[in-house]
RNA sequence: GGUCCCAUCGUCUAAUGGUUAGGACAUCACCCUUUCACGGUGGCAAUAUGGGUUCGAGUCCCGUUGGGAUCACCA
């Protein structure tokens, strides 16, 4: 049997990191066995919907190579795949259900108007009025729905004792039917909610694991009733834990924690996420922790998954971005430096400043941090020029760059190596430590204390006149 | 509250019932060094707790504690 996992977000907005570790487990279950994976957007609660969401989760899931065999945009033998459009396959389905005995028409009022009614615990109070339409005969009910009456479909649970079922990450699981409650299957507004939709769609599609986050747990003995009562297979369970904030709360959007396109826009590179997220829950045996998305579809195993939640460190994320930036080849480096150069007006040698700025940066926007001295030098405070271990201070420094100035004025190579040679030249020939020359030198053309690359890094990615003109200012500064 | 689930360094995790409980991030120290990084070497650091089973328990069983989830015409 070919295996076909499905990846179906509801289109509310931005891609969570949950959800996105979901889609990676399912795409990865799917294609290490060479199976399908299947997009489904679940859009039956209109009220939640947002626009342009979809558009999000298109566009994360081919960012990170993530493609799908089937869904909204390219079709499939099993579409459509927005539940919106299957409205009436549902509506078929339900009724089919009701007509076996899986469910029944309850025409209560809506919730919110049973509630007020006096001081009773609302919950009891449903309850009590459900069993009034639960007890209605099929053949009257059926009538009252034809006649138009507004109604909803509620699953019956008229089982008892306990509902097993076998979960890839937790094993055997053991629920008493008296725990499930009789949902709404299908809305008013002639919708399915998820309770349903998910079922009748995994079945339909031949969907093989379902993977979810373990919140679904309590339900699934539901969702099993279903496929009993039509006489289907349910597919393999795979629940996982959640991704945590902290120990106690889980990422969420609504926390302002930090979704892919944020991390994105704080200069982490996708293929980085996609590794740190795979690794939240899953591992693969052995101490490799440097994966692409192809490697991982080589060695992942299900059986692999954690059962306790993760907590998402962004320092451990923040790493391993640094290894990917590091393992970027300087071409791909620069290009992705490029966009955030705009602001440096100077006519530097950016290529030069890329070379610098690679193995000193983890994300792409401390790229801004570092190099903002080449616009235009900060105004820095004099105590700069001393340093203990570099044996120099205001005295130093300004004899230090006397010297510098006219042998750098007749430098023509202006190359890092040759401007290294020359300053360590005049250090030796005044019986003066390196450091006393490179470091003012070095404050002298960025006023910071630290900097990405040493004096003559940055003399090489400034140019000769800028450096020339920077030394200048500096003298004048020390008086 | 009922029910379900979870529990190894600060964090992510490894460990056919037998290891000095391993690795990675973070942290600290040292080395390298043109500041800072990168890189290298080393240190600190964990089986929540109480019982059992066993020659032997992080691993199996029970209790306790702690945490999470769920109990919607949301998914």
């Amino acid at each position: 049997m070919k295996i076909r996992t499905r990846f179906a977000p509801s289109p509310t907005g931005y891609m969570h990191i949950g959800n996105l570790r979901t889609a990676l487990y399912e795409y990865l279950i799917a294609k290490s066995a060479g199976g399908d994976f299947v997009l489904r957007i679940e859009d039956t609660d209109q009220k939640r919907y947002v626009e342009g969401a979809t558009d999000i989760i298109y566009k994360t899931l081919k960012r990170v190579g993530m493609n799908w065999d089937e869904g909204p945009d390219i079709g499939g033998k099993y579409g459509p795949y927005v539940q919106s459009e299957r409205k009436a396959i549902y509506a078929e389905y339900a009724h089919k259900l009701v007509e076996l005995g899986g469910a029944y028409y309850c025409f209560c009022a809506h919730k919110e108007e049973t509630e007020d009614e006096d001081d009773e615990n609302p919950v009891v109070a449903h309850a009590k009025i459900k069993d009034v339409c639960r007890n209605i005969p099929y053949a009257e009910a059926k009538k009252r729905v034809e006649k138009g009456e507004p109604f909803v479909v509620r699953q019956k649970v008229d089982k008892k004792g306990k509902s097993m079922f076998h979960d890839v990450v937790y094993g055997d699981i053991e629920i008493d039917y008296d725990e499930l409650d009789e949902g709404v299957l299908l809305k008013s507004d002639g919708l399915p909610t998820y309770n349903f939709a998910n079922v009748i769609d995994d079945h339909l599609m031949e969907i093989t694991h379902v993977v979810r986050g373990n919140e679904y747990i309590s339900s699934t003995p539901k969702y099993n009733l279903i496929y009993e009562a039509f006489g289907w297979t349910p597919p393999i369970y795979v629940h996982v834990p959640a991704v945590m904030k902290d120990a106690q709360h889980k990422l969420s959007k609504r926390n302002g924690d930090a979704s892919f396109q944020d991390l994105v826009a704080k200069g982490y590179l996708p293929e980085a996420i996609l590794n740190y997220i795979a690794l939240l829950g899953w591992n693969p045996g052995d101490d490799r922790e440097i994966f692409s998305l192809q490697e991982l579809t080589k060695c992942f195993s299900s059986n692999r998954l954690n059962k306790s939640p993760a907590i998402f460190d962004i320092t451990k994320l923040t790493w391993m971005n640094g290894c990917y930036i590091r393992n970027l080849s300087a071409d791909e480096f620069h290009k992705l430096a490029e966009p955030y150069y705009v602001n440096i007006k100077t006519a530097i040698n950016f290529s030069a400043l890329s070379a610098v700025l690679q193995p000193r940066i983890e994300t792409l926007n401390q790229i801004i941090s570092e190099t903002d001295f080449l616009s235009a030098m900060p105004d820095y405070s004099l105590s700069l020029y001393e340093n203990k271990k570099m044996k120099t201070d205001t005295e130093i420094a300004k004899k230090a760059l006397q010297l510098v100035l006219p042998v750098l004025c007749d430098v023509s190579e202006w190359t890092n190596e040759n401007l290294f040679e020359t300053l360590k030249q005049i250090a030796a020939d005044n019986e003066m430590k390196n450091g006393q020359i490179l470091y003012p030198v070095r404050i002298a053309l960025s006023g910071k204390e630290t900097t990405p690359g040493g004096a003559t890094e940055l003399a090489y990615i400034l140019g000769k006149e800028e450096t020339l003109k920077r030394i200048k200012d500096a003298l004048h500064k020390l008086g």
